[in-house]
DNA sequence: AACCTAGGTTTATTATAATAAACCACGATG
DNA sequence: CATCGTGGTTTATTATAATAAACCTAGGTT
């Protein structure tokens, strides 16, 4: 990471905020001190600071979670992305009749961002959450919003054949079979994930595109590899559907 | 803001966040040095670093909004509330009956934190945003609240018979009668503002509790001042079957 | 084209944040 | 009851962030 015109208090804060966002109420001064290698006293500045400005809250056991500060400005990026409201509304009735999990997506240079999630009651949970990201070429989301890409767009995001992050043995690894597979998602106007992410998990996406037909965003629907063969077809047909439906007067995506 | 063990760039980057979430895509690092009155190198440090941990984007124009990284924190605050989504998923029904906009808070300290909002659709709406806060005692949500409270924790929390935030002519002005509010939320399970917090708004809200009977948020109905007489009864009626809905084997509320 | 200005970047200096170390209070342990 | 260890707080020193000022570039103006 680049260290000129660096502010490291910030990067500290930035390492505070995520630890604690993962352990909330678990962690005290020490903890965070020792994990983070940063200097107790340094932590002890940084955390009188952060609960002044209510970026976290001191429990009364001297433990640590997010104050309600975040809680505003997470809201106020949510709301730049007005999608957001009808995706729930709409994806809470479509999740019941796939019984899947479903997300929404934008795409953010060569990532993923996700939006929203509308999931079921299930033992196990994917670890996506709004306002994560993800390498787009790994994800149906992802290819789905790529395929209408213009072609100079995809080269300025793609320049060489370069060698694609991996995150499972089934993930694309080259640009070229990339593209054979956005043109496949194009022609047919939804795209797959095959274990490409997480092993043992497949996916459909279907684009949402504006008044312009630009494609603006992307649903998807995620379930387990073995309950693909048996439901892959109501996923298709219904995200197809919903993202159809978001499509409708969609007012566009921020930027 | 007292001076000792204090991180300045914490506060300025809370100062820009803030800033830029009031008015994203609008501001660039002239505009922000400007009107925060930071040296523009510091802007430009600050930015840069803000910048690499995604808490903000630079658009194509070099104007700025609200990064990723906060949504994800944010979308973590909001986590720690399950009974969030239940709200989400309930509140969407009644709000149509009533046809008003139905909010969720939790008390903290004096204040009240809003947790989450179902909006009708309406020319005017109400500034109150989940993360945001507001005093307790102008609010039908914090009176639902603080009524449940043991006599020694509100002598705790209100010492003395002290001169409270006023926001409107209507707003309480001393203990005693807030306390006298109070006993009347606590006999008849739910509370009122009576264009208390906003002129030309009237609210009901009734207190959500837990399995032993404690209270862990509340939930209100907001409406204009003018529809409060036509509709008063249904909103009580609605937002009280609405509470005890949501209370039913509620988790507590964080800490 | 020469001149100005405004937004942004870089540099040099100064103020101060980050650190190590000392200190304190308290609970655990023998 | 004395000792030790741990987590938190304060102090003194050092490293560095914040600033002012200089500098650069691009648009606008005459």
């Amino acid at each position: 990471m680049e260290k000129k015109y660096w502010v490291p208090a910030l990067e500290k804060a930035n390492d505070v905020l995520q630890l604690v966002s993962e352990q909330p109420s678990k962690l005290k001064l020490i903890d965070l001190s020792k994990q983070l290698g940063i200097n107790k006293s340094s932590m002890f500045s940084l955390l009188n600071t952060m609960e002044a400005l209510e970026w976290v809250v001191r429990e009364p056991e001297s433990t640590y979670s997010l104050g309600s500060k975040l809680g505003f400005i997470g809201n106020a990026f949510f709301k730049q992305f007005s999608l957001i409201d009808r995706f729930r509304k709409e994806a809470a009735i479509t999740k019941h009749t796939i019984q899947e999990t479903i997300q929404l997506a934008k795409l953010e240079q060569r990532d993923v961002l996700y939006l929203a999630k509308e999931e079921m009651p299930s033992p196990v949970r994917l670890s996506s959450e709004p306002g994560m990201k993800l390498p787009a070429h790994v994800t149906a989301l992802g290819k789905a919003m790529l395929a209408s890409l213009a072609e100079s767009d995809f080269e300025a995001l793609f320049p060489e054949e370069a060698l694609l992050p991996e995150l499972t043995p089934f993930t694309i690894k080259t640009r070229s079979e990339l593209k054979a597979q956005l043109a496949a998602a194009r022609a047919e106007g939804f795209a797959f994930d095959l274990q490409e992410a997480v092993m043992g998990f497949c996916c459909v996406a279907a684009p949402i595109r504006d008044a312009q037909g630009r494609t603006i965003a992307a649903i998807s629907c995620s379930m387990f590899q073995h309950e693909w063969e048996a439901k892959r077809e109501l996923a298709q047909r219904e995200i197809c559907a919903l993202a159809a439906k978001l499509s409708q007067d969609a007012v566009q995506v921020n930027s």
